[in-house]
This record gives structure tokens, C-alpha cells and sequence, in this order.
DNA sequence: CTCGGATCTGACGCTGCGTCAGATACTGTG
DNA sequence: CACAGTATCTGACGCAGCGTCAGATCCGAG
């Protein structure tokens, strides 16, 4: 797509600029994943970058616009995710599949922690525009998820009292809200295996209400 | 308990001293419920209360630490909750203390919205002192669900693949992220009542292991 | 009424934001 | 290679909000 950035002012941006526009989100993402969001600022940024900080202004409207448009970046590796999700996922076997995805949007967790981190809490906070972002960066991996339990419905297998897109929010919910907080569950004795495990099997049952062997680990 | 409330500089206050902290409590409460965090600021918050800013800072450190007195008050709200997650839930009719306890936590989550976001946001942003709050606050509820996953899995219910702990945390987790952003889920077309109800029967299927009929809903 | 501690406050210095007018770098043209 | 014109960058500034401090005010005890 020729997606043409864009100054503040609307201009066309060239060569030049396109490379100081990266330096700057590059040193945006640095600052990020050492310091968070409390500690991030311009005049930071634009020096680590080596600008003034006016120049920063001239590509992004403020930090939260930088910050945007590094989560669209982290949005090309979700996509290949949708992929976990292919139905059907119709025999018990096919937990590996839901172990698969788990593990995959895990890895996917850990590359862009920090800015998944700072766009739902700024989504959390009401911002119109990383709420759609937000948005816009599930929807894929909920549509797969809500047409699993419609199937699963349709086999009789999962509970007619599940909405199939809430169901899937809810799954959506548990596995990003558990990552953040990984070191806090990880703190408390829970090993990553363990987590993943228990993560996997919540979502093979809720989405294709499958029993899952209630013995054998 | 006989907690005597310290000014900044440790001395125990006196009753003006409890009256003024409370007004800049109660005025922090009504601009974080207007306003939200964001534009939240000391200045405002004196000013509502009748106060110069420099007083502000005789009881609390900073704005964090005024936030943080507040969601302390909300836990008082959520002790009674444990009271839904009693054991046992052995029969498939005890999903109706599920539907009870989605619901007592649906209200505790609209009473106290605007602090509870902001608790939660400060935690995943990494502040420790909002993080231990947080524990603190779950660390009831978590138990309880724990023990509920140990009892299914003793009575061969619920798959040794589950941490009782992570199931736990995963329930949790669901539940506040979805309660945050109820707006956006209802935008899609869930109703509140289909949320709870999906809520409902996935926590009750995890919790218990014991099947939810699939036909009727 | 007077004193001493408790409580409050005005005024200040500082940091970081976002804006401008103008400086500088680059490109194509003759 | 000089020059015009555009693209890009910057120093300097005004402003908002933070957090501090020295001193003013309040209030009960004696």
C-alpha cells in the first residue's frame, strides 16, 4: 500500500525525513522498554535521537501519537496468529493447536511488551484512539474465536448460554490481562508451563467445549 | 483499628487535619470520576476543596498516593464478595451462585469504576505500591476460586492440567479486564445480561468442571 | 489573654510541553 | 557552479503544573 506518511502539517514527507521519523519512534521504543510510559519524554526522545525536540513535533502531534503508531507496527506480527485459529479444532487432539496458539501469542507478547502494555492502558483510560486501535488489532483473533463456539454450538458441544462474541472477548481478556501481570503470577509460584497449561485448557474447553481428560496432567 | 492517619511528615493529625485530608479525598474521587486521570491535577483537586495546594501535599505525597487511599476504601466493598465464592459448588444448580457472584461483582466493579480503572492501570504500568494494592485486593477472591479448582480436581471434575492458582488468576483476569471495557463489548451488540450470562457459565465450568447443558440456554 | 503546637498558605524555582519564526540542507535548473 | 525554491530542522520562548519552604493563621490549654 503506498501509505504516504505524513508531517503534522499535512505535507508529504520525503526520504530525509522518513529516516528521522524512524530514528525517533526507534528511540521512542528504546526509552519504552527501559524506563515505561511514566518516564518517557520529548526533549528524551528527541536527544537520544539526536534532534531538537521541535522536529518531533513535526511527525507526531505528541507522544501518544508515536506511541500509536509503533503498536500498528506490533499489529504485522499478529496477523500470522489467525493462523493457530483455523478450525475446526473438533477432536480432543487438537489441544494441541489451542497449546500452539498460546504459546505463539505469548512469544508475541514478550517482543512487544511494552507497547501492548502502554495501548491498552491508555485504551483503558478512554483514549478514542487506542481504544480502536485496540480494537482493530483483535478483532481477527475474535472473529476466529467466536466462530469456534458457534460451531461448538452447533455440535451440541458448547453451552447455548454462551455468546459466541463475548465468549471470545472474555478468552481475549484472560490471556492479555494474564500476560501483563506474568511476573506477579510467576512471583507467586506458578511456573510458565504451568500457566500456559492452564491457559491452554480454559480456552479449548470454552471455545470448543471439548472434555479435556480430567486425570492424566 | 485504631489506624491514626500521618500527615507527609509522620506526625499523627488531629480532627481539622482528618476533615481536610477527607474533602481532598472526596474532591479527588469527584474530578477522577469526571475527568479521569489524565487531566487530573493537584491544583483542581485543592481548589474543589477549599484548599492551597501546598496543603495537598501535607497528607498525601503526591496524586498517586491519594488515589491509592481511595481504592484502599473500595476493598471495603469487595470483602463481602467472598461470600458467593463459598464451597461447594457441586451440583449443576450452584451455577446460580455463579450468576450471583457475576453479578455482585459486576456492581462492585460500576461503584467504583473510575478507582478501580486507575488502580489496575498504575499496576500494569508497573508502580509496586498500586501492584501489592491489587494483590491484596484479589487475594481473597483468588483463594477461594483455587480451592474451588482443587475440590474439582479431587472429585475428578475439573483436568489435572489446570494450576489451581493460574485458573485462578485467569478468572480474575477475565472478569476485570471485561467489566473495563464493557462499553466496548456493548458497542458490539452484547447485551449486558448475554455478557454476564457467558461469564457466568465459563467461570462455573472452569471453577467446577461440571457440564453446563448445551441445549437449552 | 497568651503561648505553643497544629494546620494552612503564598510565593517560588523547576521541569517538560508545544509553538513560532527563522536558519540550514538539499535539489534541480540554467 | 550559482541560485532559487522547497524540505527539513532548530533555538528560543511562554505556559502549565509540580512540589517545597518559610512564615502566617488558628485554636485549645492554662
Amino acid at each position: 500500500m503506498a501509505d504516504e506518511l505524513l508531517a503534522t502539517d499535512g505535507r508529504v514527507i520525503g526520504e530525509r525525513a522518513i529516516a528521522t521519523r524512524q530514528r525517533l519512534l526507534d528511540a521512542t521504543l528504546d526509552l519504552l522498554r527501559r524506563d515505561g510510559v511514566l518516564d518517557l519524554k520529548v526533549v528524551d526522545i528527541s536527544r537520544d535521537a539526536g534532534a531538537a525536540p521541535a522536529t518531533f513535533y513535526q511527525y507526531f502531534s505528541d507522544l501518544d501519537a508515536a506511541i500509536l503508531a509503533l503498536s500498528e507496527t506490533a499489529l504485522d506480527d499478529e496477523v500470522p496468529l489467525v493462523e493457530f485459529l483455523q478450525p475446526p479444532w473438533s477432536s480432543a487432539a487438537d489441544i494441541e493447536r489451542a497449546r500452539a496458539f498460546v504459546q505463539a501469542y505469548s512469544e508475541y507478547w514478550s517482543d512487544h511488551y511494552a507497547v501492548l502494555i502502554v495501548r491498552n492502558l491508555k485504551a483503558d483510560g478512554g483514549d478514542v484512539d487506542f481504544r480502536s486501535a485496540r480494537s482493530r488489532a483483535n478483532l481477527l483473533l475474535l472473529r476466529r474465536m467466536a466462530a469456534m463456539v458457534t460451531a461448538g454450538q452447533e455440535a451440541e458441544r458448547v453451552p447455548a448460554s454462551l455468546d459466541p462474541f463475548a465468549a471470545a472477548a472474555a478468552m481475549m481478556a484472560m490471556l492479555d490481562r494474564l500476560f501483563t501481570y506474568q511476573t506477579e503470577v510467576r512471583r507467586r509460584g506458578t511456573s510458565k508451563s504451568a500457566q500456559h497449561e492452564t491457559l491452554t485448557t480454559i480456552l479449548f474447553q470454552t471455545l470448543t467445549g471439548i472434555p479435556t481428560s480430567s486425570t492424566s496432567s
